[in-house]
RNA sequence: GUCCUCGUAGCUCAGCUGGAUAGAGCAUCGGAUUCCUAAUCCGAAGGUCUCAGGUUCGAAUCCUGUCGGGGACACCA
């Protein structure tokens, strides 16, 4: 809709102009300021200037009316062209909203240790990939959704001590000397308790069975995680392990050694990361031979890259902010455009219950795990509040406010009025395609704004992906349903003269509720 | 200390590539149901957009600084 008022408007306005909303829907559906900036050249008034370009627009079909008010020149979109969008959109509802971008890019998103469950922080960058996933894809873009596996290096084989040790505490009588790290957590019990039927209790008596325990206790943490996503609605396409990355330890390290990019110093590899912007440089390989986890993710990213895709989006903790310039720095060195790498940072998440905070943290075994949380208030709740707010900004939510059934529970809101428009049918007797064939024509201005609101999502869709902004959609969605349950309230449906008329209208509005919907992985409801 | 972020209504937040009278939800108060679901709607009240400068026709929006909250500054992942 947008694209095809900018080809017109673009026959009439030479250069740049910017089209937005106007203020009040009642000035007309599309605005510009362009004769502002036209006053600067022209030395004439703005007001001037865009009377006379509305005079331009007059045998434009797609518009009804085209006038000059304070210097904004205001378009207003004919019915029958308005008509002929949802015409579209009711008969072929796959294909609306559809965009036609094209290029692949490699998403990678959660991308959580496996060696725990996934908290309540994991689920917001998991919510939001996923999300940004399925909207991508409703636009065009080839999309392919990864989660890096972090299997190699300390942490695995922390988790492997941890169950024995929770193992020999629970199962043995022999002292345990907990060291000061380890994985706290009832899960480590559970895993511990498994691996007794598993294995025998007598595993827990000999320390050697650390490392099976390891590599066991990962399988299990990833099957767990891959449970805990898909209860959440989130699948991957790809699982990458950093473990298997490191065979291509030594080519990667020769790439970088071709393209000088290491040096040695203090018995360490050093990365020249301070010559690419990154504030020092940094250890690779420590001087017991072993590199460190920036080693892993140069491997990985050089594999990413060997990949070509035309973009790269990670999407990280925002713990994470201090690590993006120096694999950015690394991409470079490798060859490659650090451009074409962004790191989309999701903040962290204070979860409330009653009004009282509660303190989140990895190790100890005090975290909230997403699957509690998707217990207690259903995925699609849990996907629709995270998707209310900005990624890069902190969000606080109170769970007792998601599980109440009412308006202050957004969601409730919008499948309220799927559900409406599903019962308004239901007592016309009638379904959307017996009366798609109605013309939308001399509707009232309620009739209309709606119409053209509901509308609005293929915009609403580009712009929330291209800028990342996710609640952008979940507020159109939100407006929409308000301007239905306004709309509902006002204007009886059903056995009025425009019953027929005002069905398709309806029609359209679940059209783009439902789309909107499925695109945040919520299924609409048709009765509640 | 350096860097990054955020600061808008009582609360949680939109708005920020400069543009028309700064918005929504919640909470508060008042109202609407012989009529398609009142899980809804209508109305009221609520603001020095942290503060101070600057840029210009125009600043919540951009720049500088200030104060306040949060985060990052590993040979841990």
């Amino acid at each position: 809709m947008k694209k095809s008022v900018l080809n017109t408007i673009q026959k009439h306005l030479e250069g740049d102009f910017a089209l937005e909303k106007p203020k009040d829907l009642s000035f007309g559906h599309y605005a510009t300021p362009a004769a502002f900036s036209l006053a600067k050249v022209h030395r004439k008034s703005p007001m001037i200037i865009a009377e006379e370009l509305a005079e331009k627009f007059e045998d434009e079909e797609i518009f009804t009316k085209v006038d000059a008010l304070k210097g904004y020149l205001n378009f207003k979109l004919s019915d029958a062209f308005l008509d002929t969008k949802a015409t579209e959109a009711i008969l072929n509802e796959e294909a609306f909203a559809k965009g036609e971008k094209s290029g692949t890019i490699l998403l990678e998103y959660v991308s959580a240790n496996p060696t725990g469950p996934l908290h309540i922080g994991h689920a917001r960058g998991a919510v939001f990939g996923d999300t940004l996933y399925k909207i991508g894809k409703h636009l065009g873009y080839d999309i392919t959704a990864e989660y890096y596996v972090n299997d190699a290096g300390n942490q695995i084989r922390l988790l492997g001590l941890s169950i024995f040790l929770a193992g020999r505490d629970k199962f043995t009588d022999l002292e345990v000397n907990w060291p000061e790290e380890f994985y706290r957590g009832e899960y480590i019990y559970d895993l511990a308790e498994t691996a007794k039927e598993k294995f025998g209790a007598e595993i827990f008596n000999d320390e050697n069975s650390i490392d099976m325990l390891s590599d066991w206790g990962k399988e299990q943490m990833l099957d767990l995680i891959r449970q805990n996503l898909a209860d959440a609605n989130i699948t991957f396409d790809t699982f990458v392990s950093e473990k298997a990355l490191f065979e291509k330890w030594e080519e990667t390290f020769d790439k970088l050694k071709a393209n000088d990019a290491v040096y040695e110093k203090d018995g360490k590899v050093w990365l020249k990361s301070s010559e690419k912007g990154d504030e020092k440089d940094r250890v690779i390989v420590r001087e017991d031979g072993r590199p460190t986890y920036l080693a892993g993710d140069i491997i990985y990213h050089n594999e990413k890259f060997e990949r070509g895709y035309n973009h790269y989006i990670n999407i990280w903790g925002a713990d994470h902010h201090g690590y993006i310039a120096r694999v950015k720095a690394a991409v470079e060195f490798l060859g490659y455009n650090p451009e074409k790498l962004e790191v989309i940072l999701s903040q962290m998440v204070a979860l409330l219950k009653g009004g009282e905070p509660y303190k989140m943290s990895k190790r100890a075994g005090n975290f909230i795990l997403m699957s509690d949380v998707v217990e207690e208030v259903g995925a699609e709740a849990l996907r629709f509040i995270f998707l209310t707010k900005k990624s890069d900004t902190h969000l606080e939510f109170d769970v007792d406010m998601l599980k109440t059934e009412d308006s202050s529970n957004p969601i409730y809101y919008i499948q309220y009025a799927h559900a409406r428009i599903n019962q308004v049918f239901e007592k016309a007797g009638k379904n959307p395609h017996e009366v798609v064939q109605t013309k939308l024509e001399d509707l009232d201005e309620d009739a209309q704004n709606l119409l053209f609101s509901a509308l609005l999502l293929p915009e609403v869709l580009e712009d929330a992906f291209e800028s990342r902004q996710l609640q952008k959609l979940t507020d159109y969605l939100k407006s929409l349903a308000a301007l239905y349950h306004q709309f509902y309230n006002k204007h009886k449906i059903v056995g009025t003269k425009n019953e027929e008329k005002l069905l398709k209208l309806s029609a359209m509005v679940a059209v783009t509720l439902r789309t909107g919907l499925k695109l945040m992985g919520i299924e609409a409801k048709y009765k509640m």
